[in-house]
DNA sequence: GAATCTTAATCAATCGTTTGATTGAGACCC
DNA sequence: GGGTCTCAATCAAACGATTGATTAAGATTC
């Protein structure tokens, strides 16, 4: 996570940046406080002002620093076929199984070559997580723009594996494939509540099969009935 | 959340508790301001010292509140059958197709004996939903109490559907399904970016069927391959 | 007339922001 | 090389506004 830019970057205001999204993610813009951003970068607080105009602009610059740097699972896999290509079904089948394993991996933080810290690598996802349930206005390109890969991806799985499907269909189908594994993110805190214990990294395999199957499933393309 | 017929001069309390859940579920606890509340409510601030104690009361009486009066799709259902109940497969899977779309009916608003506003309806379910990202430590059981009866739904439809399953599997197959029906009220924003267009009250049909299809789908139990 | 409800005024604390000063490294002139 | 100037970076201090909370007096009700 360096900046490769020729701006003047020094120190501060990268540690401002990383720090605003440890304690946005944690508290979310409302409830963090400029002063304790500043402090946990070990900055002073002017240098919001500075660098980022105001808080808002720190948020932004914050969002936007995730979004190029931060991990993205779909960034490393290879693309899905295109539907005539030979074996585009089997290969699709293993592309929606890779891309729903890397998803969860990602946001379980399972990172190898740790680039950003594990507590990093989860804030990064709350925070993003945050966002998408009220957009700003002036911030929804972004999003769209860090989104559309994914629904790229699982589209062009889908495609390959269920031609049949209309457009909409088709949305639909990435809807309910897309929310399960988000479910097992943000709703973590339920899900332990229920279940008396949360899943962790430890059940990627379970959960990535899982969702796997239900989703072959839902799209009737399972091929065999397992627990 | 307004009485069939208005009182002239309602509970400034009642008053305060509906103002709050508006606020809380537009803005969240931090952005919400007392001053902000008390004025949508015609009251004046301070009482909500008087009636709550401080700000958090006031918070915590509004999502106890919408618990105990607000809408709730389960509560109309009849149980699922218990699956050693004569014809608990056919019927254990119509109560899962009327759950969904109950289910959905209430996250869309579509009241028949209106309650309440389809604003303050609406307003309900995002608070709703803001609690369940990080539930406070003093609301959790507040929380299970509400969420245990759906949980319990489906839970009994799925012992009826797949009664080989073991209480873990089970688990799994009702997360997959709450994850979808929530998604399209919780993601709504980001669907109607990518989609070009939200889905609403009139969709309900579609999402209903599609959601119930899916699942069906994803528990092994599909009948015949549609759209 | 006591209890309950409501009000405006005010509190201390904290908010995001602004200000003015200081630092230190480079550019420039003589 | 010494002196001067520039400029981005950083800082402590203070700003006005707003926050949730408190108070004491007034209004209402029974």
């Amino acid at each position: 996570m360096t900046t490769p830019h020729p701006d003047p970057t020094p120190d501060s205001r990268q540690r401002l940046l990383e720090a605003a999204i440890l304690v946005f993610a944690e508290k979310g813009f409302d409830g963090a406080g400029i002063r304790e951003i500043a402090t946990k970068a070990k900055a002073n607080s002017a240098l919001v002002q500075y660098y980022f105009g105001n808080k808002e602009g720190l948020y932004h610059a914050a969002l936007r620093f995730l979004f190029e740097q931060g991990p993205d699972a779909v960034r490393a896999l290879p693309p899905p076929p295109m539907p005539d290509e030979p074996e585009a079904f089997p290969r699709a089948m293993e592309s929606l199984r890779n891309y729903i394993r890397a998803f969860l991996e990602d946001l379980f933080a399972c990172h190898d070559a740790g680039q950003c810290s594990k507590e990093m690598h989860s804030a990064i996802h709350l925070f993003w997580t945050r966002e998408m349930m009220d957009p700003a206005q002036e911030r929804v390109d972004m999003i769209l723009a860090h989104i559309q890969p994914h629904v790229d991806y699982v589209t062009g799985c889908l495609n390959a594996l269920r031609p049949d499907l209309d457009q909409d269909s088709t949305f639909l189908m990435g809807c309910s494939i897309h929310s399960q594994i988000m479910f097992f993110h943000r709703d973590m805190a339920m899900v332990a509540l229920l279940r008396g214990e949360g899943f962790g990294p430890q059940d990627i395999d379970r959960l990535s099969q899982h969702i796997t199957d239900f989703s072959l499933g839902g799209l009737g393309l399972r091929t065999s009935t397992q627990g």
